[in-house]
DNA sequence: TGACACACAAAGGTAGTATCTATTTGGTGA
DNA sequence: TCACCAAATAGATACTACCTTTGTGTGTCA
């Protein structure tokens, strides 16, 4: 440990100097063919990347077989490992979805979530009005009025935590799995418009009325009366979007 | 199978009696834990899946780095491989899509699909009535042209064709590549409608109406015509689930 | 010029071994 | 009897060496 790390290259069969290494080499590659440093048709071969990280084989596999089944890449025997084109990537897969926000064409990943989410929350709270439970009702109204609370007193980053919360609980009680999976995206989608400025926040009061409006229909079971409410908190993003 | 192949089971060094072993152990394992044989909390070992489908390590390895990027499963030392719970799961890996579909869990993939469908197709239109090319815009047209006749035909078939492609080229046409990912999954539904009658499926004139409605609104750039039309259309489906 | 054979490169797969670490088990003292 | 520390252990993680399979390119011969 201590002192024998003259070579920390890693390659001195010690299990790698910081745990998963094939987490990190996945992570290289990854992020160089989501950013666009490895464009599509790029030939690469496991013997380079053994040599360009220092890994074995085995882990030069364990990573391409995984950059194959999310569509990064194809294998063929003679020829290498080859970048797909976009058209076919798994870009609903996490892991891309933050390589890509992580790139320099982040715009492009964030204006596809922001319409995902103008299609998919509507629905959500119309499906929350139809399934959700007693507590998770109770919770969304709470998370209402704690919303104009702390838009009123301008506490911003208290107001995004409750907004992602207010937004992630909808996606979970609408009782659709794969809604539930995009959790994550559009808790990424809220905290960076409100961090970067990417578009204009300062929480108006329509919006502070919407999200009490839908958490009213949720509570009263009222789904189109939600899914309209819902519609109304993202107009104000589908206008900031040029959408509309 | 007939005798001559006394050892079938592939491990006489020969690469695998078929290709792409891999893959096959990858379908098997990944099926059983999509259908629930494999419930959330079992465990696995690579010596297990070595032995079970008579593989190297290397293979079993490959196949669990896979299973985990899917987040299907996750491994730890000393324990195994654990059986990730439902929640966790990359619910849009097509391949998890796909094995989801053949298991006898079927109808809730079906539904989570449908609805996703339901949020997903109106933004697609209005985005495409904003940026389709020009050629979109005719073919989509003309495939509404066609769809009309061979409704009022009776073709089944060649409508199911005509209306996969009217879907999909509208997935297409929208400018969103995570709409465009949805691709395989809205031809699989529009499929499944049509072969096991899951839903009442006679091409009814409201249903051709709105079609036209939506090339037409498409055509001549009015995105909250496409948006409305397009909800005309899914209105069907959504009666048959029961939802509004 | 064209068809065929052969060499070669790179993935696919097997086998054996070493290391790391969380759990289990067991033993010791209070 | 119970709490706590030490040793054993199972199984993932990783490396190495080697063999097999199969596209690709190249060169030879008619």
């Amino acid at each position: 440990m201590s002192t024998a790390t003259a070579q920390d290259a890693g390659n001195a069969h010690d299990g790698g100097a910081s745990p998963a290494m094939t987490e990190r080499v996945l992570e290289a590659v990854g992020v160089a063919i989501a950013s666009g440093e490895l464009p599509p048709g790029s030939r690469l071969t496991l013997e380079g990347i053994q040599q360009e990280y220092g890994i074995s084989r085995t882990v030069a596999r364990d990573t391409m077989k995984v950059l194959e089944s999310m569509n990064l890449v194809y294998s063929r025997r003679r020829v290498g490992i080859v970048v797909q084109e976009r058209r076919l990537w798994n870009v609903f897969d996490p892991k891309l979805v933050r390589w890509r926000l992580a790139s320099d064409r982040r715009e492009i990943q964030y204006s596809s979530l922001t319409e995902l989410r103008i299609a998919v929350e509507p629905i959500a709270a119309a499906g929350a009005a139809r399934r959700a439970s007693a507590a998770e009702r109770a919770k969304l109204t709470s998370l209402a009025a704690d919303l104009r609370r702390l838009g009123d007193a301008g506490e911003l980053e208290a107001f995004l935590a409750a907004d992602i919360e207010f937004h992630c609980l909808l996606l979970q009680s609408c009782g659709n799995e794969m809604f539930l999976a995009l959790e994550g995206m559009v808790a990424e989608v809220l905290t960076s418009r409100t961090r970067q400025g990417l578009m204009p926040f300062k929480p108006r009061p329509e919006a502070l009325d919407a999200h009490e409006d839908v958490a009213a229909a949720v509570a009263g079971g009222d789904a189109t009366a939600a899914e309209t409410a819902m519609h109304h908190i993202l107009d104000e993003v589908r206008n900031a979007m040029g959408l509309h």
